[in-house]
DNA sequence: TTCTACGGACGAACGGTGTTCGCGTCAAGC
DNA sequence: GCTTGACGCGAACACCGTTCGTCCGTAGAA
């Protein structure tokens, strides 16, 4: 089968369920189910810069070209990366009073599995909405606004803030996390380097940036994501 | 000068001020500026993902070995660049009683900045928070959201806050308008036949997604932004 | 004035990337 | 048993970032 219209399959309302036909030539023939685990598995191991159609094709004994009999290209790749990412993603049924824990929820488990595949988030920007399990999550999320009583289009433009936001801050993470791997080590950037590095400019012209160097680079753990999803969740009830 | 020492110089309180030398063997030779000039011209008129350092030296009638005398590396162009952006920004004198349309306005020119040299915001996350002028957009935000009286955390918090999302906006804004042009016909999503392609899923699973497509679509020029920067700046007011 | 040393410019090359072309080869259908 | 067609994949193309070694014009020393 060609790979385009496996592509639009995906995009596509029906779901026929056909069982695809029987290997032809290899031992374990490749299938598209087998890329995507290869290339989740490069991604956890060594990011998403990492991810690459030759690399995948190797960790699949083989050459480049042989992905592209599955797959139209890396973009189309991409995507599936993020549909089964997304797949992972465990929606609850919207209860009336504990929609802004669920919301949150929701967004906890995306951050956590964007991080578990560093870099991934970036791909994500560029899904598009109509992709079968980015539309599920996508749905699930805003039945959970819709739940909390807010207007349609605010809780549409609430839930695409959200997802924006918590790619953006895993992918942001993302970076700094490689730049501090992978950098010279004169400009690693732990987080103490940082608050020195900023409490270091002239106080004249950053007289707020020195004396809160210590609130700007502070937040244990995922302080900073919960206090931006909160903001937005909490803007979305009353108003 | 090393490159090397310029990038440092560029993280350093200290700023001397003296004046390059002269000439060497160019009828005009290449500079810093020119470099970084350049760079811009080629995101403004093709995107970030046309940015190459050969096509920056083609441009200057050069190979690409050239660069590498005034810059360390295309990550410090990325920076150079995302340092020329932030130095277009005004920021205003905070005021006690204008600081919420004060921040909406620094957010809306950083959101115009970014989309004129569409993608470069991809670079804008990956930028230190050290540079100078990056350095000089996070002080003037600072203020501001100190100005409204918010505690010195949840001003740090709002305004990391408020930076990610206008890139990630950004970002996916450019990315999309990229995908119409480049990609096959049949693909491109102009909002009418994305619209259409949400209300195409299947009801049952998607019940929400389908009854509000023209929401989740929604949203003239940069309502869908305005909203969310609004979101995020009254939460902080009031907590 | 002559000589030396320095540092920017840059041609050529290396190892990597995504993607395509075309050939071989096997399994299924007649 | 033969034909057919789809898949696997080696080889190649055009491009990327980066480095090495060389060349050479100028600045300062003698």
């Amino acid at each position: 089968m060609n790979p385009r219209d496996r592509r639009a399959a995906r995009h596509q309302p029906s779901e026929p369920g056909g069982t695809d036909p029987a290997p032809r030539r290899r031992a374990l023939p490749i299938t598209v189910e087998q890329v995507v685990d290869t290339a989740l598995g490069l991604v956890a191991a060594d990011g998403y810069e990492a991810l690459t159609m030759r690399r995948v094709a190797a960790a699949l004994d083989t050459g480049p070209a042989s992905l592209y009999a599955h797959v139209v290209n890396k973009a189309d790749l991409d995507e599936l990366l993020i549909g089964r990412l997304c797949a992972e993603i465990a929606l609850p049924e919207p209860a009336p009073d504990a929609w802004r824990d669920q919301l949150r929820d929701v967004c906890a488990q995306l951050r956590d599995q964007y991080l578990k595949y560093p870099g991934l988030s970036r791909a994500a920007l560029a899904a598009a909405p109509t992709d079968r399990q980015v539309a599920r999550v996508g749905e699930g999320l805003l039945a959970l606004a819709l739940a909390g009583g807010a207007s349609p289009q605010d809780a549409a433009w609430a839930v695409d803030a959200l997802v924006l936001y918590v790619a953006a801050y895993c992918l942001e993470r993302s970076i700094a996390q490689r730049k501090a791997v992978h950098e010279d080590a004169a400009w690693v950037l732990d987080r103490e380097e940082l608050r020195r590095r900023l409490t270091a400019l002239p106080a004249a012209d950053f007289p707020h940036t020195t004396r809160h160097a210590a609130e700007l680079t502070g937040g244990a753990g995922h302080d900073r994501f919960d206090f931006t999803i909160t903001l937005l969740i909490n803007g979305l009830g009353h108003r």
